[in-house]
DNA sequence: GCCGTTTTCGGCCCGACTGTTTTCAGTCG
């Protein structure tokens, strides 16, 4: 079982509790949990095994004892208790704004209420206002958010690239204002997470109202909801919320740390403050001892007062950084300036849309000193494979390029066949500088054979490199089944490098799994995957980021190597 | 339900908003 499935398990039971009304610490402690088993980065079924899953912070001896249950039966026990006292379609009711699960439930017992398709007849029938402590505004919200399209199903949230860009772009013409003081991109954008859900500004202004006019007029606003001193919630034309946050400029730091998050971080660095005394909220940072509350003008001085390190935004994710910060010991991370090359991209010969000169141009202007390029191998299908005898002309050119400012090398992005040969022979392969090898087709082996055929690849001496190893494509496929330790064991074991590709709808590795395949020992490379050139330059900050997130170094990341001793660490060399 | 250089029991972040209530519980971020 995959850790996300066993952490949906653990969320659901979260629910099923919540609606049965335990007490509010149980259910945070389930979902807390269902969080640890799904970042653990190793897999939880095999901790489970070697009876180590407590090793987990939030998994105790009763979680622990689900999990053996879950693994074993496909069930816990308590869900299927409580799942014949509550229908599961009442935590799709939860979902619909304004209702928790206090009043799903009450609406359950008053009313029969059991599903989104219940919640709506009654509604339009009336009967929502004479449930006690429901009214008439309560139901006309319900019938509104119906309406506006509420299902229960969770928001779906877009991928990072499509939020990142607006948001930077209403930041810099914010900050072009002249009531701007200081304004800052916050929220899980500023991290830098797979997708996002809205965007989140603050701003410190010298004239607050003109800076919130400012914004409600922007080109990229669509429709604004509220707006005052204290900011404004706006609609982009692309249906994605935004929020403007004025505060005094005293004030600044201590807001824009709460905005960033994430809750988890938040609630976990005041959790920790609160036992030395302190306060800490998007005001300031009151002290018990004083009993007065000081505010911060910058993040660096909150971070400061809490006897901690600056924590980097990417790592604010309760997953070890507050420790870290308390001890002064957070990894410098690497920076997208640390990055030399670029060694996975597409040209017109297989489906890139730029030709070979126009990458490298794209490159040389981007100011790497080398790339490779890493065309489909014969078998890519879609008519975009590269044949042997096709491979070896393009060597050729490559190797006549006539002063192309950078070192261009001559690659391949082979597929790895179904039984984990690769799609080239070896006297091929021998011809080239630099190979990518990646699973392209039969993603739905069993896992076992999967990683087994992966493995098989990656003992193959030519090898340097996995490309985009899970295969998962960011909201709308998941990875194929694969045993993420053991590519990882295998990657230290023979030298094999692993990709992080940069691609946004990608970035895979993801951070948890990059962050343990650094640990273990792995070499890892970021790769733009780009098919034109325009992606060439734009795809690599989300490779960096997700590298953050991997509290990665840059020596961590091969490609920040200058190409003869990258060269000397391909395992062919060793 | 988890956790511990305050604790093996008694804590467990902070504040805004809403609607309904007659002083606050529930929801949200």
């Amino acid at each position: 079982m995959r850790n996300a499935d066993i952490a949906e398990a653990f969320e659901e039971l979260a629910s099923l509790y919540e609606l049965d009304g335990a007490v509010v610490y149980r259910v945070v402690a389930y979902r807390n949990a269902a969080k640890a088993i799904r970042e653990a980065g190793v897999s939880v079924e095999e901790l489970a095994r070697q009876g180590r899953v407590e090793e987990l912070a939030g998994v105790g001896k009763t979680i622990a004892e689900k999990i053996d249950a879950l693994l074993e039966t496909g069930s816990i026990p308590s869900a299927d208790k409580l799942k014949a006292r509550i229908p599961p379609g009442l935590i799709e009711v939860t979902r619909i704004p304004g209702l928790g699960p206090k009043r799903a439930r009450q609406l359950h017992q008053e009313l029969g209420i059991t599903s989104i398709a219940d919640l709506r007849e009654a509604a339009e029938q009336g009967r929502l206002k004479e449930v006690p402590g429901f009214g008439k505004k309560a139901e006309e919200n319900v019938l509104a958010a119906l309406a506006a399209g509420a299902d229960g199903r969770p928001k779906p949230r877009l991928v990072l690239s499509e939020a990142l860009p607006v948001g930077e772009e209403m930041v810099a013409a914010l900050r072009d204002q002249p009531a701007a003081v200081r304004v800052q991109l916050a929220g899980s954008a500023r991290r830098m997470t797979d997708t996002i859900k809205d965007l989140d500004i603050v701003a410190a202004a010298s004239d607050a109202a003109a800076l919130v006019e400012a914004f409600c007029g922007m080109s990229a606003v669509d429709e604004v909801y509220v707006s005052g001193e204290a900011g404004a919630k706006a609609v982009t034309h692309s249906g994605l919320p935004v929020d403007l946050r004025i505060v005094p400029a005293e004030a600044f730091g201590n807001l824009l740390q709460h905005l960033t998050g994430s809750g988890k971080h938040n609630e976990a660095l005041r959790t920790e403050a609160v036992r030395r005394g302190l306060h800490v909220s998007e005001y300031g940072i009151a002290d018990d001892e004083t009993g007065e509350t000081v505010a911060f003008a910058t993040e660096e001085q909150v971070y400061e007062r809490l006897g901690m390190q600056f924590i980097p935004p990417e790592l604010r994710e309760n997953r070890g950084e507050l420790e870290a910060a308390r001890e002064h010991r957070l990894p410098g991370l690497i920076e997208l300036g640390d990055i030399r090359g670029d060694l996975h991209m597409h040209t017109v010969l297989s489906d890139g849309r730029n030709t070979l000169e126009e990458m490298v141009d794209a490159a040389a202007e981007h100011g790497y000193e080398y790339i490779a390029i890493t065309e489909h191998s014969a078998t890519h299908g879609f008519g975009s494979g590269v044949p042997p005898d096709e491979l070896r002309l393009r060597v050729e050119r490559i190797r006549s390029l006539e002063g192309p400012g950078i070192t261009v090398l001559a690659g391949t992005e082979t597929n790895v066949l179904p039984d984990g040969s690769l799609d080239y022979a070896d006297d091929v392969l021998e011809e080239l500088d630099w190979v990518v090898a990646s699973l392209h087709t039969s993603f739905r082996m069993p896992e076992k054979e999967q990683t087994d055929r992966m493995l098989r690849a990656m003992e193959h001496r030519l090898v340097d490199v996995i490309g985009h190893p899970t295969g998962r494509m960011i909201g709308r496929r998941d990875s194929y089944e694969l045993d993420v330790d053991r590519v990882i064991a295998k990657a230290v074991e023979t030298g094999t490098f692993l990709e992080i590709n940069a691609n946004p709808n990608r970035r895979d590795l993801n951070d948890v799994y990059a962050r343990s395949a650094a640990e273990a020992g792995a070499m890892l490379v970021i790769d733009s995957d780009a098919h034109r050139a325009d992606t060439l330059r734009r795809n690599m900050r989300y490779g960096v980021a997700t590298a953050r997130r991997a509290w990665l170094a840059a020596e961590q990341v091969a490609n920040t190597r200058v190409w003869p001793e990258l060269a000397r660490m391909r395992k062919r060399e060793r």
